[in-house]
DNA sequence: CTCTAATCGAGACGGTACGTCGCGTCTTACG
DNA sequence: CGTAAGACGCGACGTACCGTCTCGATTAGAG
C-alpha cells in the first residue's frame, strides 16, 4: 500500500546511489568520482552515503557486484558447454548493447574492483562445477579465464574500429575458452 | 665514467627516490604510500621530490619501466622463440628469485600501471618484429599476452603453496603462448 | 489530583527529560550532552524531544527555571531584609546541600543560561518591590548582586577545600550584600 | 630584507586570523562565526587554521589573550592604587573608546572565555603582590573583581542610554573596588 | 467493545560544520 | 645557486549532531 514510492525509502535510497555512480562513470574516471559528486547527483543528504555504504570503494563493489549479476550467467556457462562458440557471442553481444556501461566499467579505476568482483563470483560459481585438471590449479583456471576475457572485452571496447561481435567472440573462444578447457597439452 | 658515489647528484636523488619508493612497495600498496613517506625514507626534501617528478604517479612510471626493461629481455622473445619452454622458465625461475618485489609490483595499486608500462614496451618491442594473423589484431595479441602473464603469475606469487617455477612455466606456456602464437583453429 | 505514576501522559515525559538533563549535567558539561543522550537516558524517542521543547537550550532554559525557583525564594529577599546574614547564610546552606547539582548548573556551558535565568527572574520579582539609588540604575543593581553572587558561589562549589558555610555568608553579605544596599559613598 | 610582506609569513597568518575574528565578532555572536569564515576573512587556506590553532575556542583565546593585555594594563592598578577612582574612570573611558569590540568581546558565546581569560591572568598578576584579607580567600578576591567588573561593563556595554563614563567609574568603584580593599566589616 | 485519531518509539534523512589528510605550489633560510 | 624544511591553498574525506520526516505500534477516547 506504499501509493507514492511503490518501494520501502531505504532502499530507494540504495538505489538512487548506484544509479548516480553508474551515470558518473559514464562522465568521468572513477577515482575523480566525489563521494559528493555520487550524493549530489542522486538527490540524497551527504551524510547519507556514509550511512549505506561505508567508502565510495564499496558502492562500487555493490555496482560492480550486480551488474557482473546479470552478466554472469551468461560468461560462466561458457567453460562449460558443448558449444562454448554461441556462449561467447552471447557474452559479446550482450557487452555491445550495453557498450558505453560496461566501456566505463572496464576501464579506469573501477576495472580493478570489477575484477576482483568478478573472480570473486566466479570462483563461487566454479566452486560447485568444477573440472580439475592436473596441470592447472582450479582457482588459476578461474583467475586466467576471467581476467583475460576482462581484458580482452576491455580492449574491445575501446577500439576506434573494434572487430565485430562474431570476430571477438572467435578471439575469445581461441584465446580463454579452448586453452582453459584443454586437458592435454595440444603437442 | 663515474666511479660508484660520484655520479651527478641529480641522479643520484631519482636513485634514492626509486629505492624509496621500491622499498615501502613491500610494506603497503602503492595508494597507500604517501610521497612525503618516499622523501623521508630517501633522505630527500619534500619539494625536492616534484622537481624530479611531476607525480607520484610519474615516479612509479619510472620504476616500473626500469624493473620491467630487465625483465622484457626475458619476457618478449618468448613469443617469438623457437623453444618457448625454455623461456617461459627463464622468466618464471627470474620472477621467483625477485619474488618479494614482483609480489609487491604486481599486488595493491601498483598493479595497473605495472601492467600499462608493461604493454606500452611490448607494443614498442612488437612493432617491429610482427608476425600478423588474420584473426589477431596485433596489439590485441599484445595486450592478452602480457596482462594473462601478468595476471598468472601475480596470481603465482600470491600464493601460500605455489607451484613450482617449473609447473609455472608449463601453464604460461599452454595459456597464454600457444594460443597467441596458433595460426588457425586448434581444429 | 493524580495520584503518582497517573499523571499525564505528556507531563511525565517533561519531567523525564528535565530529570535526564540534570542526571547528565552531572557527568558532563552542558555543551557536551546530545540530544541523543537526553533522550536515550530518559527513555524517550528522539523526536519526541521535539515535540516538547524546540531546542537543547529550551530543556535547559525549562530545568533551570525550576531549580532557581526553588532557589530564588531564598536569594531575593536577601537585599530586602533587616537580617541580611541570616538569609545569605540560608541561600549557602541550601547549596550546600545540594552542591552537586549547583556545582554542575553554575559550571561550563550551562552557567550562563542559568545565570541569564537567574538574572531574569530577579529583574521580575525586583521589578516589585524597588528600591532606587541615584547612584545605582535599578537592573544594574540587579545584575550585579547575581552575577556577583552566582560567580562567588560558583567559586566556592569548585574549592578543593572551600570555606564553611558561615564564612560564605559573610564574604556574600560584604561583597554583595552590603555595597548594593549602600545609599551613599562609605566616605 | 623583506621586500614583500615586511613581516614573516607564519606571522602574518596568525594576524590575519586574530583581525578576522575580532571583525566578525562585530557582525555574529561567537558560536555563529565558523572556522570557514574565519578563514574566508583572512584570506587563508581552511586547513591552514588547523596548523596554528588545534579549535575556534584556541583562536578564542589567544585573541582575548592580547585584547585583554592592553587593558589589564589599566584594569589591575585598580585595586592597589591610592586614588581608586582615576583607575576606574580610565579603564571606563578606555572601554568606551574600543565599545563596538569590548561589546562584541563580553556579550555572547565569546565572554564566557573572555571572562576566563581574564581571570587567569589577573590571578597570575595578584600572585606578585598580593594583599591578604582574612575573610577573603586572594583567588576568590580576584574571581569576584574580575566576574562583577565584567559584568558590570558588559551592562553597560549593551545599554540603549548608558550612564557616562565617570558615572560608571563611581558604580565600579562603590560595587567592586571598595568592597575587594575594605579590611574590616563597614559597621 | 470497537474503531478512529492522536501520540509515541525508532531511526532514516538532508544539512552544516567539523577536523584530518594528502597533494602540489611556494616561501624562507642555509650552505 | 640549489636544496632542505615546511607553510600554504586546495579540496575530498569521514564524523557528529541537529532538527525534520516517515513509519508502524500503542493507546485513548468516541461511538
Amino acid at each position: 500500500m506504499n501509493a507514492v514510492g511503490q518501494e520501502p525509502k531505504a532502499s530507494r535510497t540504495q538505489t538512487a546511489l548506484r544509479g548516480a555512480l553508474l551515470a558518473l562513470l559514464e562522465e568521468k574516471p572513477f577515482e575523480q568520482v566525489t563521494v559528493r559528486d555520487i550524493t549530489a547527483r542522486a538527490n540524497v543528504g551527504y551524510a547519507t552515503f556514509f550511512r549505506r555504504y561505508p567508502d565510495k570503494e564499496a558502492l562500487l563493489h555493490d555496482v560492480a557486484a550486480r551488474e557482473i549479476g546479470q552478466l554472469l550467467a551468461m560468461t560462466l556457462p561458457i567453460l562449460f558447454t558443448v558449444d562454448s562458440r554461441a556462449s561467447t557471442q552471447a557474452l559479446c553481444a550482450y557487452l555491445w548493447e550495453h557498450r558505453k556501461l560496461w566501456s566505463a566499467l572496464l576501464t579506469g579505476g573501477a576495472a580493478a574492483t570489477l575484477k576482483h568482483e568478478f573472480v570473486r563470483l566466479a570462483q563461487e560459481q566454479a566452486a560447485m562445477s568444477r573440472r580439475q585438471h592436473a596441470w592447472l590449479p582450479g582457482d588459476l583456471g578461474v583467475v586466467f579465464s576471467v581476467s583475460a576475457t576482462v581484458e580482452i572485452l576491455a580492449w574491445w571496447l575501446s577500439q576506434a574500429e573494434p572487430p565485430s561481435v562474431v570476430e571477438m567472440a572467435e578471439i575469445l573462444d581461441r584465446l580463454v575458452v579452448t586453452p582453459s578447457l584443454a586437458t592435454k597439452p595440444p603437442v
